[in-house]
RNA sequence: GGGGUGAUAGCUCAAUGGUAGAGCAGUUGCCUUUUAAGCAAUUGGUUCUGGGUUCGAAUCCCAGUCGCCCCA
């Protein structure tokens, strides 16, 4: 440690590898293995009887967020998983020595504390500190302790310091945690049996999206990464797995943006001998169960509209080519069959002031007016049902218009939150939906998937969730990143 | 991919083209129930990178890097 200069006091870094130099030479390890905590601290603040202070004892471990020095005591803060706890310490209870040392703490070393639980004359419950021990030494300084971390960037590449420092990250993203253990809870209850199928495919179907590719070396194949998880669970239901679910990571190869990273979670459902109307069951039993046990509310207010959307009592059912005739204002609907209807559904972007694609096909202009005019305004959890068939070749057509498909979208917020199928099980026309998907890129055709279709798979219901989307949703966020623990971001030389 | 916008001390932010500042953090001292603790003193700058204009650039221009927003 002789290459520290003279005058360290301008750096912090320095002053901090200096003390860990002291230490070191004193005998002191600042890198502890372990340290014994009985307690976490929301946990140990709830064992305070009131007007019994110093009769609860504790042991807390955390890091050092707070320091008010008072010169012969000091108020502390410690941040552990559930919180904050102050800590007392004074200099005739600990002792002279200790007493010295811990002067020479840092804001976010990681200590362990033991003493007993009282209240001070403001009312917190706090430990007063009989004895602690330095854990992990911190050679960095915190950011600021009032304003938090701001920058973005250093938000989402140190999403460490965003947890120390900003309150509503942590909450945020713990939420997260606690929602998807929320939605497993109760599929687990309903009797579905979670499964893990492979991220690295051959051919990857189940939507229509761009993949990434990757190569196994020992194979010498290209491999791409999953971008649904739907073809595998299938295969399941074939084998007689009748209720299965995956939560799992999907990738798309697609833009960033504040409602997409190309890394995603998604939540699959399929259930044999059910259909989409049961999963409207379903998906409302997972809200129903998050807003009780998770939000402990039934109603999330709506920053973008202003409105407050009720997750209680019944959800509207709205068929979609209804809700295009209604916006469009004359009933485009009734063309669907006719020579005229690309004509009237031109007629109809135009009006609504949609920009399309001449290329695009007829069904992608009326769902570009579907999807950038009409699902932004279906704020409250809305139903849409009876989409054209085209949208979706894995779903079963309707019984009395072929043209359109057993399904829905469940949108709220004016997102869409989950969509689900009675899913198509006739190989015959599951291959003719197939081909007239993919064109002449026969590859993208999953033939092992028709071959299991063949062997006979149970009619079911199925429903894919966005689990990011339904957390921006939930948690009130503005941007996906907001609810995805690392965001993908451009790489960049890392800093300092 | 296109347009807009930002990057200044560890962090949060200021700064008419003319000596780069504050708060927090740090350092030193005082204070044994504090609450963004307080008081006193004090350290700390490749103003994102590289060019250019200018007597003089954090500031104006060009290019690049990274972030954010909008659009495709």
């Amino acid at each position: 440690m002789s290459d520290i200069p003279e005058d360290i006091s301008h750096d912090q870094y320095a002053v901090r590898l200096k003390k860990l130099a002291d230490m070191r030479a004193a005998g002191f390890d600042p890198f502890r293995a372990s340290v014994e905590q009985t307690h976490f601290s929301a946990d140990a603040m709830r064992l305070h009887v009131e007007g019994q202070d110093n009769a609860v004892a504790v042991k807390v471990a955390g890091r050092l967020v707070v320091i008010r020095d008072m010169g012969k005591s000091h108020f502390v803060k410690i941040l552990d998983q559930q919180g904050q706890i102050q800590l007392y310490l004074k200099k005739d209870v600990v002792g002279e020595e200790a007493y010295a040392a811990f002067k020479k703490l840092d804001l976010g070393d990681i200590i362990g504390a033991e003493g007993t639980l009282f209240k001070t004359k403001t009312g917190e419950i706090t430990v007063r500190v009989t004895g602690y021990t330095l854990v992990t030494k911190a050679l960095r300084p915190l950011p600021e302790k009032w304003h938090g971390l701001s920058d973005m960037e250093q938000v989402y590449r140190q999403r460490y310091l965003d947890l120390i420092v900003n309150p509503e990250s942590r909450a945020r993203l713990m939420l997260r945690s606690r929602i998807v253990a929320s939605i497993r809870a109760t599929l687990a209850k309903r009797s579905f049996l979670e499964v893990e199928t492979p991220v690295l495919e051959g051919v990857a179907g189940g939507a229509a999206a761009r993949p990434f590719t990757t190569h196994h070396n020992a194979l010498g194949v290209d491999f791409f990464l999953r971008i649904a998880l739907e073809l595998r669970l299938k295969r399941l239901l074939v084998g007689g797995y009748d209720r299965v679910f995956e939560i799992g990571r999907i990738f798309r190869n697609e833009g960033i943006s504040r409602k997409h990273n190309p890394e995603f979670t998604m939540l699959e459902v399929y259930q044999a001998y059910s259909d989409f109307r049961g999963m409207m069951d379903l998906i409302k039993a997972i809200f129903t169960d998050v807003c009780r046990d998770v939000l402990g509310t039934f109603e999330i207010k709506h920053a973008a509209s202003g409105q407050v959307i009720n997750f209680a009592g019944e959800w509207r059912e709205a068929r979609y080519f209804d809700l295009i005739d209604e916006a469009v204002g004359f009933k485009l609907s009734g063309f669907r069959a006719r020579e005229n209807y690309r004509e009237q559904a031109l007629r109809a972007a135009v009006q609504m002031e949609v920009h399309y694609d001449p290329k695009w096909e007829t069904f992608e202009i009326v769902n570009e007016i579907f999807s950038k005019k009409i699902e932004p305004a279906l704020i409250q959890p809305t139903f849409v049902t009876h989409l054209p068939k085209e949208l979706c070749p894995l779903a079963k057509l309707n019984q009395q218009d072929p043209g359109l498909i057993d399904v829905f979208e469940l949108c709220i917020g004016g997102m869409e939150i989950a969509p689900a199928y009675s899913e198509q099980n006739d190989p015959f026309v599951q291959r003719e939906m197939f081909e007239k998907q993919i064109g002449e890129d026969k590859q993208k055709m999953d033939v092992d998937f028709l071959l299991a279709l063949e062997h006979g798979m149970p009619p079911a219901g199925g429903m894919g969730v966005g689990i990011d989307r339904l957390c921006i949703l939930l948690t009130g966020a503005e941007s996906i990143r907001d609810v995805i623990l690392f965001p993908s971001l451009r790489p960049s030389d890392a800093k300092g």
